[in-house]
DNA sequence: TTGCGCAAAATTGCATTCATTTTTTGCTTT
DNA sequence: AAAGCAAAAAATGAATGCAATTTTGCGCAA
């Protein structure tokens, strides 16, 4: 909706930077940097439609600056693969086709996988606790049928093992894929596929276990097949 | 036709630039695209210091553009990780510190990683049959320690596997972090490491080996490791 | 009604201009 | 001679202007 990114620019106002910890650069004291954040916001939490132009005149409008600034940010965007730009036919919002999520889905399984590699080697008794923590808070989620709550967890433990690699280009990388996925809705289907839901817990219980031993390839199996599974069951949902 | 960017940069001899089959996006006929390509080659072959000044003004004059085409290619390159924005001080070639590389090397171990998992599934005799003819090369050329030869050799075959992983997003971020790192000479220590050079060419033939007998997992932990072990290599000769 | 052609309007790409900020230069003071 | 400071010069960030391309609107013919 519109008034989200008029409210996020007037709340910040000129100066203030919400500086979240280290996810895609939300760039420092610049308009274009600022610019550029809520401007990857606005898209990725799909206020425009899959294949809508992106209206560069109404956008300096809403935003209140000149094309200059929103240009430079509308290349960035489509360098992080957000948007598309055709030559004299301004920016469109990138279409994902079956394969392009298929892709998607298993480089965020590579990363997944690597992040648990790394993770292994580096990660503390105490955050392998809290993990932990979040991980049965999500199985008492599950036993209640309730799935935003479920969500909510999964994400926060997927969050927190690229968090444990100690890897900010990792980390970084890892987020540009996550708000390219984003968009997409693939979320509704474990209602429906309980066995699904059945199987992913279990992988999660697999996940812990190998991170409490540290075993990094093992680790990395897991979860690049988790993610697998994940982007199957989300695939079968179009289908269905 | 107009004279494109590029060949205003070959009359300057200041470096030619070859359209290399399918890396980063060598954006189509306008003038941003070709300029961001050119640009990023300039900077990747390390025709700057590291750390100096990206000179706008000049760059301008030798591109023959207007500063906007350019500091919007400015601002993608700071996106890829190539150059930092500096607020109202200018664009800077990146310094990779010790830790800096670290990471890039290890994610990209991890992407190798995905790409020999994700060519097991689908690489053909044929593409196997290929890999191994430059494999036999690239030992002809360790046996008569022709470091040149070896290397290049080297690179087809890691580029091969990620070629044969048909995944698109992969090899995308693939040559965006082989772009990062590549300003770094790490070469010549092969030279003195006579070890090194041995056990790199003994990983490369259990790479092979895991890629005939397509074991994803294994193949993932090689190259990981394969590059892991390229890391400590590259970071010893910091030190000697 | 549907399709075609063409002029008007809008949009895009880039150059240019303008206000700030930073850097340099040159003078003064100790 | 070195340090401090002010003014000039250069740079950066963003707005505006302009030519070229694309899209739209509309009349007209099939």
């Amino acid at each position: 909706m519109a008034e989200t990114v008029l409210d996020r620019l007037a709340d910040d106002g000129a100066g203030a930077v919400l500086t979240a910890p280290g996810e895609l650069p939300r760039a420092s004291a610049t308009l274009h940097g600022e610019l550029l954040a809520a401007l990857r916001d606005y898209i990725v939490e799909g206020n425009l439609e899959d294949g809508a132009r992106v209206p560069e005149r109404l956008l300096c409008e809403r935003f209140g600056i000149s094309r200059t600034p929103l240009r430079e940010a509308l290349k960035v965007l489509a360098s992080e693969g957000l948007i598309d730009l055709l030559p004299n036919r301004g920016a469109r919002v990138r279409v994902l086709s079956a394969d392009d999520l298929r892709e998607l889905f298993d480089v965020m399984g590579g990363l997944e996988a690597l992040a648990g590699r790394l993770a292994c080697e580096r990660i503390s008794d105490e955050e392998i606790a809290e993990i932990e923590r979040v991980h049965h808070e999500m199985y008492r989620f599950y036993l209640r049928r309730d799935m935003h709550g479920y969500f909510q967890c999964n994400q926060e433990i997927h969050r927190m093992i690229v968090e444990a690699a100690g890897n900010a280009a990792l980390k970084a990388t890892y987020a540009g894929f996550a708000g390219r996925i984003r968009r997409v809705r693939y979320s509704a289907n474990l209602a429906t596929d309980r066995d699904r839901w059945g199987e992913a817990m279990r992988e999660h219980e697999a996940i812990l276990d190998a991170l409490r031993r540290r075993s990094g390839s093992e680790l990395s199996d897991i979860l690049f097949q988790h993610l697998r599974n994940k982007r199957k069951a989300a695939q079968a949902e179009d289908v269905g």
